[in-house]
DNA sequence: TGACATGTTGTACAAATGTACGATATTTTA
DNA sequence: TAAAATATCGTACATTTGTACAACATGTCA
């Protein structure tokens, strides 16, 4: 079956988003190789990381080449896009679409520190610099 | 049939979560009000809308009071618990639990502003006259 | 080269999800 | 008070999701 063609993803349940972080994280990697990635308390089969996998590729995220008898998967979506796409419609569905009241939690519950958004704001002075006007852009476009 | 226990909700899906961000707004209301909170993109019916907040009560979200002949609904989970658990299993499904890499996103996309960041790093700074240790809790602890 | 180990494929299947219709009950209102 | 409007309730139903087994194929190693 051909693999869908790369434009507007179709949509990544949990259970894959969680196997392509994995694949992510190791680059290329055969199902023995994200199925021991997985944490241990993550009680599934082998069987069941193929079958992600397998709807993985056919959504278009991921693709394989084969080497012995093994497939080896790769990534094939872009990351930043499958990343912002699925924040997207996160933010969406739980505040409506604005990114402040995320962030704001986060603070709240020490989850970022200061030298995190210290950080942070070098990465915006930076980006202010190429990009004016990043003053009052709160919240998504498109939708 | 009852709803249930308070403690330990089950699990909410993308269009639960849709509508009760809606009654988070709204405070308390009927399907008719939820529903016609919804943006005019948002293409489902009022049973739709019903059902949701059906399923969002048997899993213990909301609960409804009877004022004439329409159900109305409030939120019965706290909020911040709701929240606090969407973030936790979003970030650890596409982050494995990191909640740095989604802020810088944000950041690098301009969907927080340096004044945003001003803000929060306020919040953090007085959080942290009351939590001391701050400094190095990056990431999510249980999982 | 043949048995063993390890892969893949086909398939299954219950539960959750998204969506909504039709019947019935109950207010309103003319 | 009868009809119109509006709710709820029961139910349905196609998909998607999470999970996995059994059968079959194929490298690999003794």
């Amino acid at each position: 079956m051909a693999i869908k063609s790369n434009d507007s993803l179709q949509p990544l349940s949990p259970a894959e988003t969680e196997i392509l972080r994995l694949l992510w994280e190791i680059g290329t990697g055969t199902v023995q190789q994200i199925y021991e990635k997985l944490p241990s308390e993550r009680q599934i089969t082998y069987a069941t990381v193929q079958t992600l996998l397998r709807r993985l590729e056919k959504k278009g995220y991921v693709t394989h080449t084969i080497e012995g008898k093994a497939h080896v998967f790769q990534p094939y979506a872009r990351r930043e896009q499958v990343v912002s796409s699925a924040i997207s419609s996160f933010l969406e569905k739980l505040f409506g679409g604005d990114p402040v009241p995320l962030v704001q939690h986060l603070a709240r519950h020490n989850q970022i520190t200061v030298e995190d958004i210290e950080r942070l704001r070098e990465l915006v002075d930076n980006h202010d610099s190429e990009n004016k006007n990043t003053t009052d852009n709160i919240g998504l476009q498109g939708e």
